[in-house]
DNA sequence: CCCTGATTCGC
DNA sequence: GCGAATCAGG
């Protein structure tokens, strides 16, 4: 298998959201959860928090800098060579820079079919409301909501009226969300429930999807990276 | 043991 | 450039 574009998008699409090197690799099939990490920073993605090497800087203080160096593994690195020069490195690198400056490479023809959005079913990594999964290290705002300072009787908002908010659901109606907790009208479905079933019908359709095998997942995805939250 | 990402190095 | 082998933390 050879990197194409297509693959390397999807490799940079899903290594940005957080999926794992192992999730992207069966994702593209035929290719290792190695290859996958070693493209990936080829690519220069890098910085993710790995689970090893947390790199700990507390250099300087009083300790000299020159014994440093050869720590231990010698095993595997003969590199005996003399290259006593350390380059300041004078220029900070902002990071940001390398991942705006990639609209013109891209092939956006307009022939592009991607017209459904609603229909895709990656069960991997989209859950119900359209949030995307992550992993935990990658939780970026922990804090959302600034608590009131009062507590007041939530009065209802315009856009909520006659929608089946959280005291109204019971177990006779979808609790399938719509919107997103936090909007001002995010409200449930409330349509009559498939019995037996929290939801409807139509969103026991989406809630219940059948896993494929590892192997088995279909080799080109439509993806659900870079795709609008699905409602 | 399993998982993870990082790094090295022969190809 | 690629990726298996290896390392190392959780």
């Amino acid at each position: 298998m050879s990197w194409t574009d297509e693959r390397i998008a999807t490799l940079t699409k899903m290594w940005e959201g957080g999926s794992t090197a192992s999730q992207i690799a069966d994702e593209l099939g035929g290719v290792s959860r190695n290859a996958v990490i070693g493209k990936a920073h080829r690519l220069g993605l890098r910085a993710r928090p790995s689970p090893v090497k947390p790199n700990d800087d507390k250099p300087e203080a009083k300790d000299a800098p020159a014994a440093a160096a050869p720590a231990k593994p010698a095993a595997r690195k003969p590199a005996p060579v003399a290259t006593p020069a350390p380059p300041p490195a004078p220029a900070a690198r902002p990071d940001p820079a390398a991942e705006a400056d990639r609209p013109a490479g891209r092939s956006d023809t307009p022939s592009q079919p991607m017209p459904n959005p609603v229909s895709h079913q990656r069960i991997v990594s989209v859950g119900p409301g359209g949030f995307l999964r992550q992993g935990p290290g990658d939780q970026q705002a922990p804090i959302p909501p600034a608590p009131p300072r009062r507590l007041v009787p939530a009065k209802p908002s315009p856009e909520i009226a006659g929608k089946t908010s959280l005291l109204d659901l019971s177990d006779k109606l979808c609790r399938w969300p719509m919107g997103h907790p936090g909007e001002a009208d995010f409200h449930f479905c409330g349509e009559a429930v498939n019995p037996g079933f929290p939801y409807c019908v139509e969103h026991c359709g989406r809630a219940y999807q059948a896993q494929l095998p590892r192997g088995q997942r279909r080799p080109p995805p439509p993806l659900p990276f870079g795709g609008p939250r699905v409602r």
